[in-house]
DNA sequence: GGGGTGACCCAGT
DNA sequence: TACTGGGCCACCC
């Protein structure tokens, strides 16, 4: 598994991601675990830095639900237009969170 | 080849 | 709730 493949599997996750629905990147690289090495969350923020345009990435935001840096706003109002539910300017993960299988994410203590 | 950087995450304060 | 420090690893000087 060569880093391009893992970019496509990135990008091919996030298109998957229903309407209304996010996902986290570190649930990213927890879905693709290990498939390029190891499991870094930091590599699929970069990954969607360089090659998110073409993607919804506006359904990918960080593990507490913030939005992209530089893209608050657009992404807000994406979001918003989906229906997902906001807190301020952050997604509420624990309500919108999604993971392909169409569960519901691990736990929710 | 060496060192700084970043669309992150987690645990601790 | 907000901030800090340590770990992480591809990318770009």
């Amino acid at each position: 598994m060569t880093l391009q493949e893992y970019v496509e599997e990135v990008l091919t996750l996030v298109e998957s991601i229903p309407e209304g629905r996010v996902m986290s990147y570190g649930a990213i690289a927890d879905v693709l675990a290990d498939r390029a090495g190891r499991n870094s969350p930091r590599q699929v923020g970069t990954i969607m830095a360089r090659h998110g345009g073409g993607v919804p990435w506006h359904r990918v935001v960080s593990s507490s639900g913030r939005l992209p840096p530089g893209h608050e706003r657009e992404a807000r109002a994406r979001l918003l237009a989906e229906g997902v539910p906001l807190r301020g300017d952050r997604v509420l993960i624990s309500e919108a969170g999604w993971v392909p299988g169409g569960s519901v994410p691990p736990e929710r203590p």
